[in-house]
RNA sequence: GGGCGGUUAGCUCAGUGGUAGAGCAUCGGCCUUACAAGCCGGGGGUCGCAGGUUCGAAACCUGCACCGCCCACCA
């Protein structure tokens, strides 16, 4: 049995929120409560962590992911799913080898001299003291993951899910390897997908370049953005129907600059409106030119080798590299006079997303992964609401690219990934696609098997995330328990890379999607709608904003911000405003706490009778705003839940239950120990719907008022402890109605005390004798309880001359006449009052409301509006116009006793 | 070239048919024994523009403007 930490100590005077982070992250994790158990009963809410990258560093983007996922993770907890949120780190072959290259460039090393196992022995040590960095970082924020079933993309388990996808698939011939044009990065050396490319507008230009034909009849110029790939060049295409070159296709060219001849062809994807209507071709280095090529049975010619250096094929131009060539090449047209001219001309180029080198299309011989009925099926899954996305206009973006897919360029030319399972015989070439390496060749009988040096793109594995992580392909516990995921929450900028890999191999490969509904994240940006990049030195370090506003204001923040649909920016004003909100419920548990000493532990449960308006009303409204945040946490609304919460925390707890408690927790024995009561009912329930958001905090706080509840009293964590459910208290609308009205006087007599400038003063006694006051002024609210009310307000306001200013501002007019007489035996206002700064207020409020009411007026007689509006509205409007009528009655009344006054 | 999102108070944003809301900022007044990271009060918006639908539009439709993003092989 756990020593509640706090039992009948006093709150400290601040929160100390480090303190708190250490203690209560480290206790849970100690007591396992957030290990999962496949064996447990109950419905099953599993999540996985879309897995950061081992280089990454946590940055807003990740605090966001997690904290929205730490929220919904926490709400099932404690509303008792069995719940597993996995989380883990990506491999991510080429940012990961590119920043251990980096690294050992700084000591002069370089992969190529090193080998590639020791390179990829260094890369593991590196991951071993560095890949462990962005999970703690994840931790700090509170992240209620299962940290013992942690996983990363390079396991053996998961590696052998990778093999078996990749074997099997080669199997359904899905898996091809072909000779195609591919996306080479020159620096990382390797192939890219399409995905991986940026693209980005340059400046450059168009040069204009005669080809003469053979027969020395004249020449045709061409327009190009890369004139060096003219060396590549295998025929002039210009669009059939254009009359300047009908005559000239068939012709023969000589290609400047080399010995080949050329044709000329026609073809209708020619843009005769272009530069001159006329376009070299290069199959060998242009996508656009490659198509074209084959559709004429053109020869493809490699230029470049894999450093993108000029190579043998450009004759006197090999070794130089791409810019140096162009450069020389256009020289030597000029030389020749055959470079007509140059324009300026901003095109898109492709850049590597990993390292902004200029991508060149390069042919060779890759695995490609054939996507089309895959991505049918995925794209399927969603279209029969079998997943959903968050907000839904993602899921056109999806469908975008689903219905437009191209096949996928799986193998890199890296050393840091999973290697690919092809092994070839280098006797007799033969190839075999296999789990394991065999001893040898089926074909020859040779023992000398190799196996293919290419490693797989990362996003391969990652695809596989939701159910390699869980034991498959064998038919595991936690595959038949959490498998399909309830949720995927990540970010837009992987809805291709990543979360449509997975709907396609989760499909292919367990016959399941593998996630119910996707949220997609907001981008997070700076203060000024500038997307964080390094480059830009904008980014907002969330261990710093932990740092100086702690883990639960950084949270709260990133879940009030997450509206659907909306980019996130940031500004400290918010985050100061969430530390602001720790402090007020910090500050509202103290006060609790000190009116709770010598009360027994657990408190009585009051009767229902005892129950003042103020009670049932407080009561009441929690129970709306549980209902209101369950259900918004239901539909991944995380701002609105977050709101609702603040507003019923600060604007209603504390604003005015608090304050109004202060009376009868002085009072009687009675009155006291039901208002504590209400008071412990109202913080235990807020702290469970706030501890998902602000989980430090809340069990900071939770653990001094354990003591005092009755159920879950003695043991256990906040972390733990049953979220509120729908709770009914029998309450009445018509204690809401009294309470408003409460209120709202209240409200009309501070702000005439503000119009009028009063200042603090003496307390002085109300006017309103409670007899009078329960029996006419408020008829729905006992004397006593509007006796609290009513010391509430007088609290508050510590007026001078309240005798006069009270009854004005709160009489209903029936009363009037009887204020009027109160009135003339003798009480007036000091001659030093200025009220006609009052009564101009006043009029002004209330004409406003006149006209408002007049345009009900309107509505109300409107025979359209009769006709076709529905019973609803109509009530609401004749609702509206009672109160608007009721408002100006009684700012009339205040108005002529004022001007009496005067 | 296609597509998506946005345009509401000084700022950041809620608000999917009944004459505008929050937080922050701002201004005025308060150290009132939970909280000055606080309390009370105030000011501030013809909801991007123009049409249309409707008894009624910030919201629905059409067009336009501007901002942002994604996709795409115009050399």
């Amino acid at each position: 049995m756990d020593q509640p930490a706090g039992a009948g100590r006093e709150l400290p005077k601040t929160f100390d929120s480090k303190a708190a982070e250490e203690r209560w992250f480290q206790l849970w994790i100690d007591r396992g409560y957030f290990k999962a158990d496949p064996n447990r009963e109950g419905p099953v809410f599993s999540v996985v962590i879309p897995p950061p990258n081992v280089t990454g560093q946590l940055h807003l983007g990740h605090a966001l992911n997690v904290s929205l996922q730490d929220i919904i993770v926490r709400t099932r907890r404690m509303q008792g799913f069995n719940t597993l949120w996995l989380p883990g780190t990506d491999h991510a072959g080429i940012a990961t080898q590119n920043a251990v290259e980096k690294m050992l460039a700084k000591d002069g090393k370089d992969r190529h001299q090193m080998g590639r196992e020791p390179f990829v022995d260094r890369v593991w040590q590196w991951r071993e003291e560095y890949g462990g960095r962005i999970l703690h970082q994840l931790r700090r924020l509170g992240a209620s993951c299962d940290w013992s079933r942690e996983r990363f993309t390079l396991d053996p388990g998961l590696s052998r899910a990778v093999t078996k996808v990749f074997v099997d698939l080669y199997n359904k011939k899905l898996i091809y390897r072909a000779k195609r044009l591919i996306n080479w990065c020159p620096r990382c050396e390797t192939a890219l997908s399409d995905l991986e490319v940026d693209h980005k507008d340059q400046k450059g230009s168009l040069w204009y370049i005669r080809y003469p034909f053979a027969d020395g009849s004249g020449s045709i110029t061409v327009a190009t953005t890369r004139p060096e790939t003219m060396l590549g060049d295998t025929a002039v295409a210009v669009n059939p129907d254009d009359a300047r070159y009908k005559s000239m296709v068939g012709k023969t060219l000589k290609l400047p600059l080399t010995n080949r001849e050329i044709k000329i062809v026609a073809d209708a994807a020619v843009d005769s409106s272009f530069g001159t209507g006329a376009v070299k071709i290069t199959p060998g280095h242009d996508f656009n030119d490659f198509e074209l090529g084959r559709r004429h049975g053109l020869e493809q010619i490699s230029i470049l080798d894999n450093q993108a250096r000029m190579n043998a094929n450009s004759g006197m131009y090999q070794g130089l590299t791409r810019e140096q060539a162009r450069k020389k090449i256009v020289a030597d047209l000029e030389s020749q006079e055959l470079l007509e001219k140059i324009e300026p001309h901003a095109h898109a180029v492709g850049v590597c997303s990993r390292c902004d080198t200029i991508v060149e299309p390069m042919l060779s011989e890759q695995w490609f992964m054939a996507m089309k009925e895959m991505a049918k099926r995925a794209a399927d899954a969603v279209r029969e609401g079998k997943t959903t996305f968050h907000p839904k206009f993602w899921e056109n973006t999806y469908f975008n690219w689903m219905d437009n897919i191209h096949d996928w360029c799986v193998s890199r030319q890296l050393w840091w990934g999973h290697r690919i399972p092809a092994y070839r015989c280098a006797r007799c070439d033969e190839l075999v696609v296999a789990i394991e390496r065999p001893s040898q060749c089926a074909k020859c009988g040779g023992s000398d098997i190799i196996q293919d040096d290419d490693v797989l793109d990362t996003w391969f594995s990652s695809g596989l995330w939701p159910f390699s992580t869980m034991g498959w392909p064998d038919n595991t516990a936690e595959l038949q328990k959490y498998y399909p995921t309830s949720l995927l929450l990540t970010g837009f900028d992987i809805i291709f890379f990543w979360v449509a890999r997975m709907m396609m191999f989760g499909l292919e490969f367990t016959g399941k999607v593998p996630f119910k509904d996707v949220y997609i994240t907001p981008l997070v940006r700076d203060q000024y709608g500038k997307k964080m990049t390094k480059s830009k030195g904008n980014v907002v370090d969330p261990l710093d904003l932990m740092e100086q506003y702690g883990a639960d204001a950084v949270r709260f923040t990133l879940a009030q911000l997450a509206a659907q649909g909306r980019d996130v920016i940031l500004s400290h004003d918010r985050f100061a405003a969430s530390r602001a909100f720790a402090n007020k419920i910090w500050n509202a548990a103290r006060f609790v706490m000190m009116n709770l000493e010598g009360a027994s532990q657990p408190l009585a449960l009051p009767s229902r009778g005892e129950l003042t308006l103020a009670d049932r009303w407080i009561l009441n409204r929690l129970a709306c705003t549980i209902a209101d945040v369950a259900a918004e946490i239901d539909q991944y609304h995380f701002n609105t839940a977050a709101m609702a919460v603040y507003h019923f925390a600060w604007h209603e707890f504390c604003d005015w239950y608090v304050e109004l408690s202060k009376e009868p927790l002085r009072s009687s024995n009675s009155s006291a120990a039901r208002t504590r009561w209400v008071l412990v009912e109202c913080l235990d329930k807020l702290l469970r719907l706030l501890h998902p958001f602000m989980p430090f905090l809340t069990e900071e706080i939770w653990q001094f008022l354990r003591p005092y509840l009755s159920e879950e009293g003695l043991s256990g964590h906040l972390a733990v402890a049953s979220f509120p459910t729908d709770l009914e208290y029998g309450l009445s609308p018509e204690d809401n109605l009294a309470m408003i009205h409460c209120v709202e006087t209240t409200e009309t007599i501070n702000s005439l005390r503000s119009l009028l400038g009063l200042g603090p003063g003496q307390r002085t006694t109300a006017v309103l004798k409670p007899k009078v006051a329960g029996a006419n002024l408020l008829e729905t609210v006992s004397n006593t309880e509007f006796a609290e009310w009513r010391s509430y307000s007088t609290t508050r306001a510590t007026l001078d001359n309240f005798e006069l200013l009270e009854p004005t501002a709160v009489m209903p007019p029936r009363l009037l006449p009887w204020v009027l007489k109160w009135g003339e035996l003798g009480v007036k206002a000091p001659d030093s009052f200025d009220f006609s700064k009052a009564i101009s207020a006043i009029e002004k409020r209330m004409n406003e409301t006149a006209a408002i009411l007049t345009a009900h007026r309107k509505r109300e007689s409107d025979p359209g509006f009769q006709q076709k509006a529905d019973e609803e509205t109509k009530q609401a409007t004749r609702d509206k116009m009672v109160q608007l009528e009721a408002d100006i009655s009684r700012m009339n009344a205040q108005l002529l006793v004022l001007k009496r006054a005067t």
